[in-house]
DNA sequence: CGCGAACGAACGATCGTTCGTATGTTTGGG
DNA sequence: CCCAAACATACGAACGATCGTTCGTTCGCG
């Protein structure tokens, strides 16, 4: 009846799916406000939808968080893989790392604030299986650094420690950089790279 | 009533208040399940007591929020002012912030955990009061960075950036890292201080 | 004609919080 | 020194709001 309108408008209108809009929309719900303090109702609003009906896309709310923290974290494993097989020096794989990562972290800044703090509400077994491709990830970082040390390229130190700082620090940054272009970007991860490699101490300081 | 042996046994019973105590529980559960995701019946819960009785010490959810939060907050900002009047070469000021933010953050990690990731969900006007007190803490660290790239101890760089960063890389070090010691908490800092100085790169690498 | 996608109504659960009340403790005046 | 009034703190009941979700239905499109 009264819906006949927006039937006819929009069931109709949008090329990209609705279902892609919705998880668009709910990525940016819960970024801003977080999971738990995100109602479908208020989904389904700037969804310009009615919260029932989100459940003809989505079959639970968990099933939008899951789709976003997955989404990333594949996309992070999968590069991590094409990099890791790559027949390059160790320190050049490292500097490909950031830059593929920072790529990632910026190509939808969103899913990736939701992928860092909001997986925890993941209930079993996926969040076992979140934490098992994180785990995985930051172990192929740890072991660019292990391979650097072995090889002598890096100080000695905790490899593990070490990733999971890097991958910290880069993820942080995300909050705290505008909004880089693709030449930005490549010179974002160089000054990480070398912030990495040699710190921040003039080049005439003598280290300890 | 029913409550004649409790009121015997607890109501006498604690030195320390049961205020604190609760704001101790609250503490651990806004760190582990987040703010919006802990329930007053469930911090009653754990307190022992029924979800009413909370707000005899508390007058609503967000005070404990409130409390946890500007806590910590204070306690950063004032170990920055100390910091900052010390009569010290920067670096070696540098080396002390660092070592007095990881005494705090290791001081009380679940409230660092609240303080760290829970904030945003202060209302106004706390929120901008909050948001004011991190950007001095923030500042203290970008000033140091820019006395010291002016007396050509450290590299040129953007001072704001890089002291949000050594932030962040802190802030997160206390999911990854055991609980410290006094000693092992100083030989922390000594590797976040020589992380941060000079890199990871082995010494006999050149910088670009 | 059937199917995907929308709707309004409504479910039971849980939310933060308020209220009136009971009870133990503290305290001050006779 | 004792008793009563005041206070602190606990309780059960319950409020209105909102939560995620289900249901039966409608309706346009292929």
């Amino acid at each position: 009846m009264k819906s006949d309108l927006l039937a006819a408008t929009q069931a109709t209108a949008p090329p990209s799916s609705r279902r892609a809009l919705i998880a668009g929309f709910a990525t940016e719900l819960f970024h801003r406000k977080g999971y738990a303090a995100t109602s479908m109702r208020e989904l389904a609003s700037v969804s310009g939808i009615e919260a029932p009906s989100l459940y003809n896309h989505f079959s639970s709310k968990e099933t939008l968080l899951h789709e976003i923290c997955f989404g990333m974290a594949d996309a992070f494993v999968s590069t991590a893989r094409r990099i890791a097989a790559m027949d390059l020096p160790v320190e050049d794989r490292l500097a490909r790392a950031i830059e593929e990562h920072l790529r990632l972290l910026f190509s939808d800044r969103e899913a990736v604030g939701v992928f860092v703090n909001e997986w925890r509400h993941l209930s079993e077994p996926s969040l076992q299986t979140f934490k098992s491709l994180r785990s995985d990830y930051e172990q192929f970082f740890a072991g660019l650094f292990q391979e650097g040390m072995h090889k002598g390229v890096f100080r000695q130190g905790d490899p593990l420690w070490l990733g999971r700082q890097l991958l910290l620090l880069m993820n942080g940054s995300v909050h705290s950089t505008a909004r880089p272009d693709s030449e930005a970007l490549a010179d974002l991860g160089r000054r990480f790279y070398s912030l990495w490699m040699h710190g921040v101490a003039s080049p005439t300081t003598q280290p300890d």
